[in-house]
RNA sequence: GCUCGAGUGGUGGAAUUGGUAGACACGUUGGACUUAAAAUCCAAUGGACAUUAGUCCGUACGGGUUCAAGUCCCGUCUCGAGUACCA
């Protein structure tokens, strides 16, 4: 009996699914372990070699922790809203509903085909209703929630007015909007209902404010920065302006010390955390408010270096400042009027990407040093931004590198306020080193001195306090597009109002065209039933808005964010429809205990989730305030491209070289350039060469990465390539230019183009299938390829996997060919989980080639009959399992999943030398690989006899007693080095090892009469002779 | 620029607390079986010299610590990821 993996994946697949083998219950005597996978976003091109990495390494996982004795949680679901759909329902007039459908299909096969233990019967999918219902609910709670800075948590936004109506807002600490007016108890009460309502969304942790966004009028949407390229949009190529919206937004900075903290508390990748700290970025310093000459208004900056309060000679703005207009004096009026429009139509990206030139202009305004009252210039520059901070900088040149160009700049004074410091070059930023000179109180004073003395004496005066700033920003939670959440909310008056929860969900309206209206607004524009009947609580025509009690619906959806945010708490009752999930479940499961996924979503789903859970556990909804106690970043799979190089059809003639100075690549290639006699129009349009004829810019690489000399470059050049290679494509030339194809008197040059060719055409050992190749492209069907020894050798380099680039390899390809077990060993084979490494399919043989191995090793009978004994396994074959235990669940244990399947195949290779075929052995060795090659694993536990399936056995237990030595293969080294090797017994002492060793021939042999200094024996280990 | 990570054969990668560098696999070469191919099996495979024994070099580069360094320390280079007028 052969190894069919095809009918035996196939049946056991139909078997998980038809007995429902990885469903979960909400309830066990069992432990709980919770492996989650990054949900996918179901794209048109399904899935390639590279997605299912973290699922096969989150699945073996999930299988092990069975094994183990587990109930295991391991769903699977859907991030099926998005931008692609939209852009495709664009396109085609499709609705996105039915792509999105149409795909998830595809990756449902996909993920079926390759064993997964997910329990399907949780999955979710962002764009249902019955999931978008609980998206739009949570929305609501975040709407009716304010962030109280006192219990340093969020609370029901009830609890805020009654404060309010008690005592006002003079003793409210609440992360809030800036610049609240302060009101009593009795103006509060005396408030319309509507300012009231204005008051309120000020507080709340979901806000509609102005946001500037990038708006693509042609577009009709809001494009992110990375869909702009030099100023206008990617797609099209249309100019993007700067444009205030009225948008939601998300008081996520009012977590952000939370956000920060939370990290020490999870076992997440370093590197992760670092680019979540960065992008929360947290600086202490100083909030300091200057007063202007001759004005009321009053400037606050903040700095990271109040220490320096002395070195300030201006203060800079940031352009868009609406303070600036105020400020501007009379005679300078037009030039920063003009500065300030000049900014507007510099983009984020130029103003970033061009840091050399200094801009900038005076307002004409003096503010007042606080301490000395000497006079500052108050200008404004493009290097301040609106967004950090206060939008202002107190600029200390002394100590700033941008400060102290822009003053060089302006011709405006540096003074020094550092000891023994040279500032006449360059601004002095160390603060390590940093005394403080010239500074009244602070002078002598070290940095971290220097600073809290100033912060105590701006405080004393009442100049500002010290602070901590955060980088980061709210997040805007409005998109101008259709395939999303829509949002629970219709407008009275303006206001915006919560519809309520037990009649959500507030589905997505059918419209007839999915771009934006032609009056700018988004999509949903074009429905034409959405709008609010307070009455009856349901959707209806626009045309009934009567403004009494038919109100206008959003037109803006959810971001791609929202869907993902709490999907993980929502697998845990994903069919609940009374509750978003019910207290059992979310008690049972609590949180993740394993995320796997990529490192992409560091700074966007991983922060939001970190969000929304932190407000869902101060609301009592959640018993943990991070979702997931283990995090693992899979490396991407890349591809491994393939080329052939393209002829151009002349060839270049030019006076011989030999004797010349060839160096340098470079002055070779011009040398060739130099001496041009002719160009010669080859028979033949499109011919391949080999890559070992590819132009003179190949040498030059290769001479680089290889390190060759001189001699090799003109060896290689002028004998081999010039000569025997070139002679390949003599028959090109044309006959009456035959003459010029003497490679004795002339040097033949040309270039060629490197082009990508499908993966698929190219064996294990690189050589094309030129007749595929031809086939391929109708152009090419009458190419000639110049072969090396019958073969055209392919050039290879890694690359993202990609369409574009023809190396995608499909899974559904392997598991075709090899099978779902070779593809989930290869890919945890080719090495660890983290790293991103090279797809080849050509090294999927060893680990199909190793299943089959196994298959043998139960199937030693006639003609490959099933056949297994009883007999008592020999010393080394229990040996080799108990080794094989403890590794594989070790490496399981850490993660390393590369080197436990190496371990299988050292096992079977064992096993099968040792001719094993004994139940003992061979049953725990099934168990052991179920994990990674699950299919085979089933097959063989049920040829053994047993009924049911193999996932929920007893993992095997590791036995030291089998893996005990009574003597150790000792190396024996001279000087560090290894010589030989002498088998003694490991219960030998120190000096009997000693003894023995030195006793021996080829000690005497190595030492050759020497007499050795020390002898250095490590029992069990090593033996060193130093002497 | 800053932060983090990584450099080991032709390739992917192994290598416990410092203790036999290159496990395992691909590829390559030779051989067996076969009419042939596939499949399977056996052998060799870091480099150089010697080819019997063996010797020397070798984990990006230059130093250092140690009986012993891929592993620890200092410096340099290269590559990758993230991020950026962040005051």
């Amino acid at each position: 009996m052969q190894y069919d993996f095809k009918e035996i994946e196939k049946n056991w697949q139909e078997f998980w699914a038809k007995n429902e083998t990885f469903k979960a219950k909400n309830n066990s005597d069992k432990p709980k372990y919770y492996v989650l996978d990054m949900f996918p976003y179901p794209s048109g091109a399904g899935l390639h070699v590279g997605h299912p990495l973290g699922y096969i390494a989150s699945d073996i996982y999930a299988r092990y922790k069975r094994h183990k004795g587990f109930n295991v949680l391991h769903p699977q679901g859907y991030d099926s809203f998005g931008l692609p759909a939209e852009q495709y329902a664009i396109q085609t007039g499709q609705h996105p509903a039915v792509t999105t459908a149409a795909n998830i299909k595809t990756y449902r096969r996909q993920l079926d085909q390759l064993g997964f233990s997910f329990d399907w019967s949780r999955e979710v999918r962002t764009s249902s209703p019955e999931y978008y219902k609980w998206t739009q609910w949570i929305f609501i709670q975040i709407f009716n929630s304010w962030y109280n800075k006192t219990t340093d948590k969020a609370e029901s936004i009830d609890t805020l007015i009654s404060v309010f109506e008690a005592e006002g807002n003079a003793n409210v600490q609440a992360v809030c909007d800036e610049g609240i007016a302060q009101f009593s108890s009795a103006d509060w009460k005396s408030f319309s209902d509507k300012e009231q309502q204005e008051i309120l969304l000020q507080y709340r942790l979901t806000y509609l404010a102005e946001s500037e966004v990038n708006w693509c009028p042609a577009l009709g949407t809001v494009l992110a920065n990375d869909e702009i390229v030099n100023g206008v949009s990617e797609r099209g190529g249309h100019p993007v302006i700067r444009k205030k919206m009225t948008q939601w937004s998300m008081r996520i900075s009012a977590y952000a010390q939370r956000l920060l903290d939370g990290l020490n508390t999870v076992d997440w990748p370093q590197p992760l955390k670092d680019s979540q700290t960065n992008w929360i970025g947290r600086s202490e310093g100083a909030e300091v408010t200057f007063s202007l000459k001759d004005s009321d208004h009053k400037i606050s900056v903040f700095t990271t270096r109040p220490d320096t309060i002395f070195g300030v000679s201006f203060m800079t703005l940031a352009p868009e400042l609406e303070l600036v207009a105020e400020i501007t004096t009379p005679e300078q009026k037009a030039e920063v009027e003009a500065y300030i429009e000049a900014t507007a139509k510099r983009s984020e990206r130029d103003r970033m990407a061009d840091v050399k030139t200094i801009s900038g202009a005076f307002t004409g305004a003096y503010a007042e040093h606080p301490f000395t009252k000497e006079p500052i210039p108050v200008w404004i520059g493009d290097y301040v931004l609106a967004g950090y901070g206060t939008g202002a900088v107190m600029s200390v040149p002394c100590g700033d590198q941008r400060d102290y160009d822009f003053a060089k700049h302006f011709n405006i004074p540096i003074p020094n306020i550092f000891e023994g410091v040279d500032i006449s070059e360059e601004a002095f930023s160390d603060k390590a080193t940093t005394i403080i000179a010239n500074s009244d109180f602070l002078n002598g004073l070290d940095y971290k001195k220097a600073t809290q003395k100033a912060i105590a004496e701006i405080e004393k005066i009442g100049a500002g306090t010290g602070k901590v700033n955060y980088r980061l920003r709210d997040a805007v939670f409005s998109r101008q597009r259709y395939w999303g959440e829509p949002f629970p909310v219709y407008y009275v008056d303006g206001m915006p109002q919560m519809i309520a929860a037990e009649h959500l969900p507030i589905k997505l309206p059918e419209v007839d065209k999915y771009l934006p209206t032609e009056t700018g607004e988004p999509p949903l524009g074009n429905a034409t039933v959405w709008a609010w009947d307070t009455v009856n609580n349901e959707v209806v025509s626009n045309d009934k808005i009567d403004h009494k009690t038919v109100w206008p619906l959003e037109l803006n959806t959810m971001p791609g964010w929202a869907g993902s945010s709490q999907y993980f708490n929502r697998y845990m009752d994903p069919n609940n429809e009374g509750e978003i999930f019910s207290k059992e479940a979310i008690d049972y499961w609590q949180d993740v205990d394993l995320y796997i996924g990529g490192s992409e979503h560091a700074t966007g789903h991983l922060l939001y989730s970190r969000f929304w859970q932190k407000f869902m556990f101060d609301l009592g909804l959640v018993p943990k305030d991070e979702f997931a106690k283990k995090l693992i970043n899979q490396g991407m799979i890349t591809g491994t491209s393939a080329f052939v190089y393209r002829m151009n059809s002349n060839i270049t003639v030019s006076k011989k070289m030999l004797g010349k100075d060839l160096s340098d690549a470079d002055d070779l290639y011009k040398l060739t350039k130099d001496a041009v006699i002719k160009t010669v129009q080859l028979k033949k349009k499109l011919v391949f060469i080999p890559k070992s004829l590819f132009s003179f810019h190949e040498f030059k690489k290769w001479k680089r990465s290889k390190g060759m000399s001189e001699e090799e470059i003109k060896k290689l050049i002028e004998t081999d390539l010039a000569k025997e290679r070139l002679k390949s494509i003599e028959h090109l030339i044309p006959d009456d230019e035959k003459e010029f194809f003497d490679l004795e008197k002339y040097s033949i040059s040309y270039s060629a183009e490197a082009l990508h060719t499908d993966v698929s055409f190219v064996s294990s050992s690189d050589d094309l299938d030129v007749e595929a190749y031809k086939n391929w492209r109708s152009e090419n069907s009458d190419a000639e390829f110049i072969l090396q020894d019958g073969n055209y050798i392919v050039g290879r380099e890694v690359e993202k996997m990609s369409k574009s680039k023809y190396n995608v390899v499909n899974p559904d390809a392997i598991c075709e060919e090899y099978g779902a077990d070779s593809l989930r060993l290869y890919e945890m084979f080719l090495g660890p989980l983290e790293q991103s490494k090279p797809w080849n399919t050509a090294g999927i043989t060893g680990a199909h080639g190793f299943l089959k191995k196994l298959w043998r090793l139960y199937h030693s009978g006639a003609e490959g009959a099933f056949a297994v004994s009883e007999d008592e396994p020999s010393k080394d074959s229990y040996k080799t399992l108990h080794k094989t235990i403890k590794k594989v669940e070790e490496d399981i244990e850490n993660f390393s999943f590369n080197t436990s399947v190496s371990t299988f195949m050292i096992a079977v290779n064992e096993l099968s030398s040792q001719k094993c075929n004994s139940r003992a052995v061979l049953e725990p060795l099934a168990i052991l690989v179920s994990p990674y090659a699950p299919h085979i694993a089933e097959e063989l536990w049920k040829q053994l006899g047993h009924e049911g399936s193999i996932s929920t056995v007893d993992f095997p237990k590791f036995e030291e007693k089998y893996l005990v030595e009574s003597s150790k293969e000792y190396p024996v080294s001279f000087n560090g080095k290894m010589r030989f090797k002498l088998e003694l017994p490991l219960d030998l002492s120190k000096d009997e090892i000693e003894a023995a060793v030195m006793a021996h021939e080829k000690t005497a042999q190595q030492l050759q009469g020497r007499t050795p200094k020390k002898v250095i024996v490590v029992p069990g280990k090593i033996i060193n002779i130093v002497g």
